[in-house]
DNA sequence: TGGCCGATATGCT
DNA sequence: GCATATCGGCCAA
């Protein structure tokens, strides 16, 4: 049976491309896993840290299937995967729902709720233990992509947190997934 | 060097 | 639904 992992020219893609095979998908990093259940996906709009970041979000200018973990409101910290071989471009990972680990997830977030694990771009960072220091590794370096036998139903909407760029249908989600940020 | 703002999470009303 | 902790990144001065 062949494994089917996602390998660093699958993120050469568009960036929505990717963002959508990026769903349904299991990351694995350690001994904790997950199924990608929503994403957003970052280019060179007013939103993008490409833009309001210049410095540390050239990254995602600089090449394909690299790891960018960014801080935000101090105490935070959110994953992306840099894509788009012909432009800056990243996938947010912003929900997992949790398979594998569990028991490690609950100690790290402090919870025993398996909604509260990995249901938000900064919790499941924190449950899975991801290092800031692995910003600008190979996503696969760091991390194991196994896409799924059959792709989900997603739903697209408007990019959650942002002041700029709204009207961007770029979260997409995994229809009817109670392991979201966000209810849609 | 100071000040502003943010791709959030949490707790309270 | 709303307030706010908390500090890195950025830029103006």
């Amino acid at each position: 049976m062949p494994r089917r992992v996602l390998l660093e020219r699958h993120f050469a893609a568009p960036t929505l491309d990717v963002a959508r095979a990026l769903l349904g998908c299991t990351l694995v990093h350690g001994n904790c896993a997950g199924v990608i259940v929503e994403v957003e996906a970052y280019g060179v709009d007013a939103a993008s840290h490409f833009v309001t970041r210049p410095r540390t979000g050239a990254i995602m200018g600089e090449g394909h299937g690299r790891i960018y973990v960014y801080s935000i409101y101090g105490v935070h910290h959110c994953l992306n995967f840099t894509t788009d071989a012909s432009g800056p471009g990243a996938v947010l990972i912003r929900a997992l729902e949790p398979t594998r680990g569990i028991e490690s997830m609950k100690e790290r977030r402090g919870s025993e709720r398996l909604a509260d694990l990995c249901s938000g771009p900064a919790r499941l960072v924190q449950a899975l233990a991801v290092d800031p220091a692995l910003t600008g590794r190979r996503v696969t370096d760091a991390f194991e992509i196994v896409r799924p036998r059959h792709a989900p139903d997603i739903a697209a909407g408007p990019r959650i947190g942002i002041s700029e760029a709204k009207n961007l249908p770029w979260r997409l989600v995994v229809k009817g997934s109670p392991f979201l940020s966000r209810r849609t």
